[in-house]
DNA sequence: GTAGAATTTGCAAACGTTTGCAATTTGCGT
DNA sequence: ACGCAAATTGCAAACGTTTGCAAATTCTAC
């Protein structure tokens, strides 16, 4: 019953010192020990294990990754580029970096997280890298960062991107083919009816002006119409823009392609307003296919990006990268989700 | 022309010992220019800070965090206590999530985010606060963890959690008022004209237990039969255990308090499945006013939680309680927010 | 019992920064 | 030109861990 302070963080043994002298042992050997080093005999291991757990240590990580010169950290960075507010309701980018944290902790690296407007801040990306914080970096979304990117990633290896992947580009990057996703939505819409298509949302990231390209594709070769009704992201904006458009292009349009499912979920809101009815009067695809897709009124056609292997993905290149690998970009096979909006 | 290397990274001059040597001044003159302490020249600092952003040199964290014994990092820890897949789905959690990660960085911290699975690790808050890596923590959602987060709370003060708040409580926490809430959508439903009451969703996490206890309060008081319908959050799940649910209780409930909105918007999917009217044979009210609760057919009221006042009343407690400072609990007022689904 | 190898340990120097203290320089008034 | 205070700088010791090397111990085989 002696035993006073168990497993406090308040107790009298904050460093490995404090530990050896306890056990009668150096310093070294403590570090070794809870390392898991194979130099260490079994038995002073074991006491010096039992010590630790009894009065809570534990090593401190500072001055581990100082010595060792790696944190066991990896920074994740979101650019919010163009459309500050932009991520913040992109369900699809935070569910990611959720399946990242999974991932990540699996496999012993803890998550850096931060948001950089780079407007504010010309080299965001170099002082997260120069910090000494993280053994390396994973970008969500190249946003309009696209060139930066490319100059740091000549000269920095553990690093990879989630986004569109362009010939010829230099970082990795791992992401869907948003060009052929494009590709299948305006074949979808076509082949449901459609006569007169739309991209309703921003073309200004590459990921959104890749699927549009697709779209235009496959409308150029058929000899469809199809416009672009620009929209931003954050979801205050987004129902009155959608609004104005099907307000500006009545009836001229009935096959709609949104950049994102949450602007189709908020545009079949709208269309429904205005008594258009999906998919006889309108069709309309998305792309992403979040929960949501599938609890819309009717529910959503999509173009469903494989989230967990794009996780996966990232977490597998970057580790391979601080291994000292030069890894090849990964493209992910967009595919087509039939719902009933198209 | 001759300037060759220009804000590399891979530059020679990676510690402060090198500027030093460039600028023809002792390490710790850097130092202390580079911190824009007041105790040095004029032109000295000058001249090291233009030499400092010519070579894109930055200072690292690591051993400046060693020595100050600070790392101007916050850790934020979501627990997975009972539903493992639990808040992967929670648009709720990584929203808060978002905004902390903005609060933070406005107040010049960094966000080292981890997702902690209790079972599996008896003392993820122990480590994570020993772990010296983090100079505070907030911790969203008390899961099952209640106690565990008590225990820590006494010898640990930079600590804040987002969850529930319970008399007597000793750890601080943000969040709403989950009773007050519940009994707000109640009344609702009540109002409307229910007449025989369902809460749909666990009721092991305190936060829900506290929204079904504030039903409750009201169905007695008013003599309103209220069963609890149990379900998970994961989306695969939900929708099945909520078919079952209906299915078993056909015809018996004619108002539903879903536990969260993300709950509600797959209920009303399943309820227009089995061809039941919302809100004229079926009335329905969640919790958190998500963008999605706008969106659904008809539109879901629900009990709005100010996710916003949520964020910044957690980072700014905690700051305090850096500070030294003993902070009171903050409990937010919810708010019903009436939309068409009751 | 002893040489030699094999296993365990201790020592001390890093890792890169900050900071109290002392030494130096500068400025000012005379 | 000199003394004194104020303003700058340099020195060196931390911060807590890891790790190469050497010293000490144990083991093995004769």
């Amino acid at each position: 019953m002696g035993e006073s302070d168990t497993k406090g963080r308040g107790a009298g043994v904050r460093t490995i010192t404090d530990l050896a002298r306890l056990a009668g042992v150096s310093p070294g050997t403590v570090s070794r020990a809870l390392a898991g080093k194979s130099l260490v005999n079994a038995r002073t291991r074991e006491k010096i294990e039992a010590l630790a757990r009894e009065h809570g240590f534990r090593p401190n990580q500072m001055a581990s990754g100082l010595r060792r010169q790696k944190t066991g950290v990896i920074g994740v960075a979101i650019p919010l580029g163009h459309d500050v507010r932009q991520q913040i309701s992109d369900t699809f980018f935070m569910t990611l970096l959720g399946l990242l944290a999974d991932e990540l902790t699996d496999k012993g690296y803890d998550l850096m997280l931060r948001r950089v407007v780079p407007m504010n801040d010309e080299d965001w990306l170099d002082r997260y890298i120069g910090s000494g914080m993280v053994d390396g970096v994973i970008v969500i979304g190249q946003s309009d960062q696209f060139d930066r990117i490319e100059e740091v990633a000549d000269g920095y290896l553990p690093m990879v991107v989630w986004g569109n992947h362009t010939q010829g580009q230099r970082h990795c990057v791992v992401g869907t083919d948003n060009r052929l996703g494009g590709r299948m939505a305006a074949e979808r819409l076509i082949a449901a009816g459609a006569t007169s298509l739309a991209f309703l949302g921003d073309t200004a990231p590459i990921e959104f002006a890749a699927r549009y390209a697709g779209a235009r594709d496959v409308a150029m070769r058929l000899g469809v119409p199809l416009r672009v009704l620009p929209t931003h992201l954050a979801p205050d904006q987004l129902s009155e823009e959608i609004a104005a458009h099907l307000a500006g292009n009545a009836g001229e349009v009935d096959g709609i392609f949104a950049a994102t499912d949450t602007i189709a979920a908020a545009c079949m809101a709208q269309l429904r307003a205005r008594g258009l009815a999906v998919p006889e009067q309108v069709r309309i695809v998305g792309f992403d296919d979040l929960p949501i897709a599938s609890q819309t009124v009717p529910p959503l056609t999509t173009i469903r990006q494989d989230i967990h292997a794009g996780a996966r993905g990232l977490v597998d290149l970057l580790l391979r990268r601080l291994a000292g690998e030069e890894t090849e970009s990964l493209v992910l096979p967009p595919q087509l989700k039939i719902r009933a909006s198209a």
